[in-house]
DNA sequence: TTGCATTGCGAAAACGGTTTAGACATCTAT
DNA sequence: ATAGATGTCTAAACCGTTTTCGCAATGCAA
């Protein structure tokens, strides 16, 4: 409670040099400032965040945009890792994250993601798990503010990406050098991610020699299992099924095993699966999910590195796109096959 | 970036005549604050929410502590599904979320919890997935901020928590109603939802009329597989080895599933596997699991709703214990056995 | 006409810091 | 002795709001 001109009259000096002892400003004698802090210390001050960033126009504020109105990125084990490990580096270098929305409302209307951060002052920005081509998000992707991209590239804009084509072209190497020949995909919506997936899926697949009909690639939605159960309903049903079956995450994948299995199917000696994440739940399902381990960790400090960097650094930062690698986890869950069959 | 001022500048009128229309003050005539109100939009005048801070000394922000160093909560489905709830709410009531931590750094220390919340100005706080006996949390719990703990009951401060007197209660019952008679219980660690758990789920076995061994109560974690993986393999190795086993939680069930599985007994054939939670993975299994589905949507809401009512009528808000009641997810991991074997 | 509410607006003081420019004393070199 | 350099501190402006109080103009009743 006590503010920096209690101190100031406590001590006997001026305002101005209880701020300047305070922040490290070398014209302040060591008696001065060990005077100060002491007496800081016992009346227990702490600045006004609210006062300084009035001054300084930075709030050490990040604003986080992790889901819009169709996913909330909490509830997706991926997205929360990720934001969790972006948590644990911002607050190391001393900055605090808060959830940016539309809901707030000025006026009669609602604020935009922008005006939001504008309201707050948010010192960068943080996007992910968002459709990204909304014009909502494109303004706050092309505003002043240092931003940073997770899973989706702008040419404007520093982004941190799994590394989906390696991770797949790993995944479906595997799985054919498991004997495999007849491997069918069942894809999330239409974003980068998916994209890049279904072309390094088809790509890596030629590039072995094989090919894939149209009916081996099948829409569905990330995490979401009943999507995907129907999915694999309609690759079951094909009079030449497919002997491996790639499903857009872990969690959906799910859906996709109770599908095989309520064909009477098991996994993996009468059919393959493989996922795609890599979280915990993978490793713990019977027989263990083939997968690809996108590093979340790494990718949420790396976001939370770059965009402080840019922040802190804003004419020296240049605009990357960084690249994070996976792991395949072999798994159980796809059965040595004789390619000849 | 236009401000307060510019707009007085544009209309002709005073900066205190701006602020008041904008903020429905009576005393402005009903053109005036027309003539503001559009000038206002034509700049993209945003209010600047660190100067209405420091003037009002209200953020319209909540700190939310939902994590110490042992636990992420973010990383547990239910305290995710729990906090998203929480920010919806929150938000439609326009307070935005940010998190609390002890990183930030005052001078050479770091803060404590309640520090950041000084330095932050929030205007309330939701505690949730700590340890609530740490002198930190304490410390915040026993402030004058307004507090709302999720889980646990302080006697000075209003609480959301999940029926767990009741949802024992209930599954301790279905479970005897399916015959069992010799029902073992893995709970999690000493906290304030074990306890209740614990002493529901043996009055209840009591009320029943049965007794409950002391080797039948074996400790593990929450939300970790390998910890109630050992003790489901302990409690399997017993002489008179349980019909059915209660797990922690629905996640670390599957690490109860698994030694039950490595042990060739199947489920629910040989023995009987229960859950607690009733997170959509549950559900996902094969056999469904049966377990008590907690209302994370309604606790976050009630969580936001009674803490934004703490706040913003401090006078009259009483503390309160608010329940929030669970249902009976029977699934078919808990078999009909005969009561008499 | 006078007196008194009422209505609509503005001046100015906060809120709690940061930062620039300069005051003043002391020291150094000439 | 003097000019300049150095070290330490302060005054004051400023960041963008809110809010109290005062004031003028108007309306209305007496």
């Amino acid at each position: 409670m006590a503010n920096i001109k209690d101190i100031a009259t406590k001590c006997g000096l001026s305002v101005s040099t209880i701020s300047k002892a305070l922040n490290g400003y070398t014209d302040i004698s060591r008696e001065t400032k060990q005077k100060v802090v002491k007496a800081a210390e016992e009346c227990g001050y702490l600045p006004n965040s609210m006062a300084r960033a009035l001054k300084t126009n930075r709030t050490h504020n990040i604003g986080v945009l992790f889901a819009d109105e169709a996913h909330s990125g909490l509830k997706q084990e991926y997205f929360a890792a990720v934001l969790d490990a972006f948590k644990v580096e911002a607050e190391q270098s001393s900055y605090d994250i808060t959830f940016i929305s539309h809901n707030m409302n000025l006026n009669a209307r609602q604020m935009t993601y922008l005006e939001h951060c504008r309201y707050r002052n948010f010192d960068g920005v943080c996007i992910a798990c968002v459709e990204f081509q909304k014009p909502e998000v494109l303004e706050l992707v092309n505003s002043d503010l240092p931003v940073v991209t997770i899973d989706h590239v702008f040419n404007n804009r520093t982004s941190i990406n799994s590394a989906n084509v390696a991770g797949m072209n790993e995944l479906v190497r595997y799985i054919y050098g498991m004997g495999h020949r007849k491997i069918a995909y069942v894809h999330g919506k239409k974003s980068a991610v998916t994209e890049q997936r279904l072309t390094s899926f088809c790509r890596t697949i030629q590039d072995l020699g094989g090919s894939v009909p149209a009916e081996y690639l099948v829409l569905s939605a990330y995490h979401d299992t009943q999507a995907t159960k129907a999915a694999v309903r309609q690759l079951l049903a094909l009079p030449d099924r497919p002997t491996c079956i790639v499903m857009p995450d872990d969690y959906s994948a799910l859906g996709g095993i109770e599908a095989v299995e309520s064909a009477g199917l098991r996994i993996p000696d009468d059919i393959s699966i493989a996922g795609y994440d890599g979280i915990p739940l993978s490793q713990m399902l019977r027989p263990k999910l083939t997968t690809v381990r996108q590093d979340t960790e790494r990718m949420g400090r790396e976001a939370a590195r770059h965009l402080i960097e840019q922040i802190e650094n804003p004419l020296t930062t240049i605009v990357e796109s960084v690249t994070v690698e996976g792991t395949l986890l072999p798994g159980q869950s796809v059965a040595k096959v004789d390619p000849g069959a």
